[in-house]
DNA sequence: GATTAAGCGAGACGGTACGTCAGGTCTTCAA
DNA sequence: TTGAAGACCTGACGTACCGTCTCGCTTAATC
């Protein structure tokens, strides 16, 4: 009985799911290749051994192809767990992860994600959970460790971590800044360790990198 | 007496200021008009009745092409002082200038200025003379006036604003996040205030807009 | 018994017939809005609300669709006689018919039919039955009414007609040359008299409009 | 003293005439490999290694292209002379002459030159003389060879000859009719030779290929 | 004052990618 | 099996910029 179904098929021939798939490794591959700039539609389709059309029936713009290529990207996790033992370590641990993604990454990408995808709380969170802790963002059991040490209250935000640490680095990283160890230790010494201790206010505004637009 | 030539001038007719200083006004316009995606050298060739030669003889690239034509503005500057009575009014003031910059400016713009100007301490540095408190960097007076009001340590100094400000904000505009008074209210009240206050450490790193890379 | 059956059905759903004409009368339409060369098979389907397949099931090119849609136009004819009282009047008149019938019509949808239709000579009949006398093949009456009038030997054929008058007049008009009334006249009397008052050897070949080739 | 220059050079480099000789050979090669309708923009740009705009800039259809091709190829002339001793004889030579060239020539193609360089009196003109006596029109000696011989009149034109055979044996080609010697044969006998014996009024209207429009 | 080397507007040029369109074929589902 | 819908590959379309080049002219500094 029809009434059952919410909503049927489209008429046609569906769009053919590995096609798609296909294409997306492509795009993939060739951002490693040659970059965010020197993709093109033409290579893409021509590498993928598909037509133009195909790709703009799906995606209209660059942007949109490779936001959805990175969001297929399998979700494998890295599975580190951050624990040092004190709360200033682990932020450091962190930021040397994040220093690192940012240092072996096409800043044209960077770029791109910051711009196309970080208004997409799904993809953010994708990358988030497909890579791990990227540093991006602050990890709950940091906080929980920390509030247990007696470092910091209990009731301690992530805020002042995720709204700082992302955008301060990628757009150092963009702007050829340098973010070494030693421009970490001072953004966690005279920026987030005091702004952590002090901050018990709840929070309204989701931290840029967390996926989550208030 | 060739010796006292330190550097002899080039055979040859030699460059038409004019014609640089008509190109770059257009460029200027052009931005306003296209934006930095939309600008092309054909574009500004045509707008400006000039040969693309004559642009390549120059500027190899668009990007150098639009510094040089945002280094060309005229500094006026704006004039406004910061005095509100309080730290705290000074930062949500100066968070407002830069919040009616971000929103009133293509985002195109501000992206290009992000990738292409800040790595360039001279072009931040005119920037910030020409147009005066951006928002972006703390003035001097502002901090000073804190400590004399016993805000803060004589020895604050600005790291944790330059730092912190210019890139959150961008980053969300980048992002289309709001950066509302509410959203600036918790950025002073949760992240700027407890840093200025504890910072004590002497700075190695300038702040991200503060125009000088270490 | 199914010996019994001359010819079984073919199985499965027989091909609708109402498709069929509905679909030729979008390409008749079409041909009048467009013209040959604007016309496509994408554009068939669309207006008609039919599928490609449906349409390449049916005519395999855009021609055979064409030729079709112009056999399937209602044959009214227009029920006119040709009777000045003189074969010079009578052949005038024919060739005005023709002149007015080029000068309407769109010159790729003659090009098409004289390319396309009138190697098929049931088409050419079809048309000529279907339209009236055309002035592209001359009626068996006005040669019988000049041979009554001694105008022209009892055995006279309209080969010299049939054969020049059409192909003249229609290669004038696809090349924008005059075949106005001072150049019929010129026909008829310096080759189309001559011509048929003399001509009384056998004809094997039918002339190119006459719808039946040797 | 520059008023002695009737037109100055137009700005800007020159178009390079061997670009453009070496582009319309192409067309001529690939006119013969892959005819009028396999002839596309892409193809001939790849042959001769030229880009697609250089042949937009100087041609916007393949017609004009394909025209100007033409109208490119060396003006050699077969010097043949048509003189076999008697009218009918002459005649037929010509006729089957042209049969030969429309036998062998991509119907496509002479379509095209029917309907876009059979409006171009110069065209005409330079396919008569670059290829001699092409049976599309009667060379004035074979008609002065007549009148001398007393098969015609001294003031007989080539009008009847000019303006049917041209157009019927194209239209006969293009509809894939046949035009073997005996239907050529009957159109001398039938038609041309009453024509030109009679035809002594004034003529107005140019032959459709004598290259001259009315 | 003549020479010379560069600047300059204009635009040709080979490339490359753009985004769209049509041609035919194939697949899906429903009739 | 038909039929509507539409995916799909192919390949051409005509346009836009790219960055380089060739023109003929103009403009200074040098000879």
């Amino acid at each position: 009985m029809s009434y059952l179904k919410e909503e049927s098929r489209p008429p046609g021939r569906p769009r053919d799911p590995h096609r798609e798939a296909a294409i997306l490794a492509v795009v993939t591959e060739l951002l490693a290749d040659v970059g965010y700039e020197g993709l093109t539609f033409e290579l893409v389709a021509r590498r993928a051994g598909a037509s133009k059309p195909t790709l703009y029936r799906r995606w209209s713009t660059k942007r949109d192809m490779v936001v959805a290529a990175i969001r297929a990207m399998p979700a494998t996790g890295n599975g580190r767990t951050i624990d040092t033992g004190s709360l200033r370590g682990d932020l450091l641990e962190l930021l040397g992860i994040l220093a690192e993604t940012l240092a072996s990454s096409d800043t044209a990408l960077v770029s791109t994600l910051l711009q196309a995808g970080l208004s997409d709380p799904e993809l953010c969170e994708h990358l988030e959970v497909s890579t791990g802790p990227s540093g991006a963002r602050l990890p709950a059991e940091v906080l929980r460790h920390a509030a247990e040490r007696g470092e910091l209250p209990r009731d301690a935000g992530s805020f002042a971590y995720d709204e700082v640490v992302g955008a301060t680095m990628v757009t150092r990283a963009l702007n050829a800044l340098p973010y070494d160890e030693g421009y970490r230790e001072q953004l966690v010494d005279s920026v987030l360790l005091p702004a952590l201790r002090t901050a018990a206010t709840p929070t309204h505004y989701a931290g840029i990198f967390s996926g989550r637009i208030h």
